[in-house]
DNA sequence: ATAATTTGACCTGT
DNA sequence: ACAGGTCAAATTAT
């Protein structure tokens, strides 16, 4: 089912709409600059960047990509361990698409496997390492790695690594339900003319599922499955979880909404970012067109 | 039974 | 030699 280019547009319309009323909203803000609204319009914008840009890379790099990121050697025969062993590449050599956040939560759309763990020197918590659980199936290479932040162990530093081709590869994929969920833009409320957000065969969990329970109704419009994988994180892991249900936010009172993971927050307790408007409002005024997405745009780093 | 996690060993770079 | 990253057998969870 191929991710249409035509809704692609659509969405890229839209978040560069955003990106312009941010803008805006930035320099009406830059005169009185009080810095928690200072914040929010530049985190505000660096969404719109990173939506426009991964909508871009979505809609032209992805049959690239596609073809780009192949492991060699989940792909025919053995190839032969060179002088540059799988681990010395790993370790060593890549760089390039390192990418670091900083969240309070490790739950990012993604389902990772762990595949290690290391006491860093002079780091009071341990580094996880973790790998696409789609690496089996799809030869996907990205990788994470998580550790939790002296500064603030409610956060937790993530660096990434690799592409998730996995995603990529499927996006027209033959089998939706292993697809995982990256970066998700949900527009509207739970329900929209009665449909149920979670897409059929979404590997995302229900509400009535026995993870976790978030009640932010911006943290629920990113919960995904890797939330619950991770609740077995030892020690020093469950501190996140445990944040968001103790959180007792304000009840939403939008009748919109448009929540945004993204990987750039600066303020890690914004794991999510709501954007509130309303119905027929300046910025989505097209909100409709999402119905040919099911709701859900899937956005690529 | 199968899948995921844990953890000590191993490898590489500095 | 040491630290960081990964592997893989053993263990645990589902």
């Amino acid at each position: 089912m191929a991710m249409a280019s035509a809704p692609s547009c659509a969405v890229s319309d839209l978040v560069a709409k955003g990106k312009e009323s941010a803008i805006a909203l930035r320099a009406m803000l830059g005169a009185t600059p009080p810095d928690d609204l200072g914040d929010l319009a530049e985190q505000i914008l660096r969404c719109c960047d990173r939506a426009l840009a991964a909508l871009r890379g979505a809609t032209k790099e992805s049959s690239a990509a596609a073809t780009r990121k192949r492991k060699p050697e989940l792909h025919g025969p053995q190839t032969p361990p060179a002088t540059t062993s799988k681990r010395m590449r790993l370790s060593g050599g890549e760089r390039a698409n390192k990418q670091v956040e900083k969240k309070w939560t490790m739950e990012d759309g993604f389902l990772w496997r762990k595949y290690g763990q290391k006491d860093i020197h002079g780091s009071k918590y341990p580094r996880l390492y973790f790998r696409c659980s789609y690496k089996e199936d799809h030869g996907c290479m990205a990788r994470r790695q998580v550790q939790q932040s002296e500064d603030d162990p409610s956060v937790y530093l993530i660096n990434y690594f690799g592409e998730h081709t996995c995603c990529r590869d499927n996006g027209v994929s033959e089998d939706p339900e292993s697809s995982p969920e990256p970066f998700v833009i949900n527009f509207g409320a739970s329900t929209i003319d009665g449909h149920d957000l979670q897409p059929r065969g979404s590997p995302w969990p229900s509400s009535d599922d026995d993870g976790p329970v978030v009640s932010d109704t911006s943290s629920d419009l990113c919960h995904s499955p890797a939330e619950e994988k991770e609740k077995g994180l030892g020690a020093g892991m469950g501190n996140a979880a445990e944040l968001f249900e103790q959180s007792t936010p304000p009840a939403p009172t939008l009748t919109t909404s448009m929540s945004m993971s993204s990987p750039e927050w600066d303020d890690p307790s914004q794991g999510c970012l709501v954007w509130d408007i309303g119905l027929g409002e300046s910025l989505f005024d097209g909100i409709g067109e999402f119905d040919h997405l099911d709701y859900y745009v899937r956005l690529f780093q």
